[in-house]
DNA sequence: AATGAATGAGGGTTCATTCAT
DNA sequence: GATGAATGAACCCTCATTCAT
């Protein structure tokens, strides 16, 4: 089958992008993992670009539509968040190097491609500002730039990466989704200092 | 002079590696932008690999040795962790990819530059939990493991180098650093709900 | 055809060491001369130097091997000697540098490669030694010691390269081989000193 | 003194090229071995060519200047050829790297030093062809050409280089030198053999 | 569809040479 | 006389890409 060969080809070099990143990864290393000829990856792919790329739009869209629909969700504000915490944290996880690529804006990476990843990325903030706006409005969320807590959350979110690297293990209680959407929420402050602000 | 043109170098090298990353960046080029022979380079520096840890080591130092020093302050927890993001923040405004650098955990790193590192890092994790043991214990901060919160605060403070690119701008009223600051210590969720915590 | 293309690179790259020497050769100066690309030499050896001990290997086996083979054979001292000078000679005609690298120890030698071609020549060695041996033994060589002898010998059967440059023409009579025999077996003295020795 | 440098960088340039070829050292290892800097070997010298030359002019000349003095020498043509032999032997032992690149016509020797050299060569060659002459004349050496066995005899001496790496220990009866001369006059042939010639 | 030999632009690096001091 | 920072041509080698099979 068709598709077997190519799926084959974006597995392995996947694997290789997420060990040693784009530049380092040659295609004849993509090649001998996936026990093909680099003729067959020019046959499938246009270009190691266009390789590289082919991986990011499909782990990536995944990703980025599931979050997105949570719009069209009826739940509370608050399970919204939490929702986008526990994709994102799973996104990191099963795909460390795919939203690590995401996050980062590398040069190598062409116009075209950029702009698509730049409208998937406003769709997902557009998402978590509105829910926050929402949440503001029924008084779950502290008063404030709904925008700016929007990419607070996503730029801590977007921390998974790291906080994976730094083995904050789960304990038996709590995941660390949990553990990232409780600080979003709550924040360091104990609640001694929360009663003498009021 | 001898060092304006190490430092020439550096500073030319440093912008490109920023914008491209390592592997993209050709030692031409740096040669081409500092106005100097590609054999200059060899002059000042071993090698690629030595020129972009130089520049690590010059700027990350700097920062490093900066936080470190704050646990010998006898401030308050809370003006600690206040500071930390301030000198967190300036550093990613001003080293924005020395900073990302620091960060990821590269493949091409070599161990023995790795080591010296991860060092600094536990320097700076182990001033940030001792504040917060401390603050704990003096009720200012939240009940909560002490470890898995810096880890938490500084990943955070670490997307600081993201949180740039997203255009958060700074408004009259707060500066970037402070906004994180607020998010870290108080979190997203809103008076009402506290209230109803209690 | 592969084996053409790898053949016509080993020949004209021959040329070129024989006429510079290892260092003074470079590959773009081989492409060029084998009318490859720079590389279609590395698709097929794996360095300048793996280039390089190919030749040699290839080369000096022959070589080596049709000397080695003397041993088994039933000729007499004499005659195999004789044999030796001439496959000596022959190597030197044809394959003028290979012989000289051969001889030379050079010092970008890597110590594996030395190690192959020093075995070679220690068996060379003992097939002359032996056979030298043999024929003080029954009278044909003059007392001595017989691994001295082997050394003097294949020595001055180097020097055919040497030889060559010289310009020692062949006349009708003798062939450089034979003249080489001769003074090998005579030496330079004249009869009637012989006679005083006596 | 001026002398003392010029001096000190030829000795500590002998003595990289013997060990690693022209090609392999560097006018830095030079500077380095020598305690001066780059600018300085430039200053006492045109090139790392004129540098070679000067070094190869100044070994060379002595030796060959002293053999062919043997020319005016009343010694008989015997003794000749046996001065030549220790002179040539000595001149390997204590110049190795020198000898051979006066042996071998290496083609990064530009064209003025070449014939400096091979003027050199064929009057040391004539030295030697008229000695044999004369002894062929007065019946010490045997029947021949004087010219081809002048090739031989130092072409056999050259070999004095190669003979060293070969190990050939001297005993206590006989030097290296003695043990070359006396093959060359002798040759291999045992007396069994001789007296059947006649 | 698939292959892998061939290509050449470009990479990092070395080093003989120059020149201001 | 002496220095060493600076230079750039040239080196070895890699690798994305092509194309005949």
């Amino acid at each position: 089958m068709k598709e077997d060969t190519k799926m084959n080809i974006m597995t392995k070099a996947t694997k290789l992008f997420a060990q040693k990143g784009f530049s380092e990864t040659s295609i004849s290393q993509i090649a001998k993992k996936a026990n093909v000829g680099k003729g067959t990856i020019y046959w499938h792919f246009d270009s190691k670009e266009d390789l590289f790329f082919s991986i990011i739009k499909q782990k990536g869209k995944a990703f980025f539509d599931s979050v997105i629909k949570l719009k069209d969700s009826n739940k509370e504000p608050q399970e919204i968040i939490h929702e986008y915490i526990i994709k994102r944290v799973e996104f990191s996880d099963n795909n460390y190097d795919v939203a690590k690529m995401l996050i980062n804006n590398n040069e190598m990476i062409n116009r075209d491609f950029k702009e698509v990843i730049e409208k998937k990325h406003l769709e997902v903030l557009k998402v978590i500002e509105n829910t926050i706006q929402k949440g503001i409005k029924t008084g779950v969320f502290r008063e404030g730039n709904p925008h700016e807590y929007a990419l607070m959350i996503i730029n801590t979110a977007n921390s998974a990466n790291i906080f994976k690297d730094h083995g904050l293990k789960d304990s038996t209680e709590k995941s660390k989704a949990e553990k990232i959407f409780e600080f979003i929420m709550n924040g360091l402050k104990g609640k001694e200092d929360r009663n003498a602000e009021k």
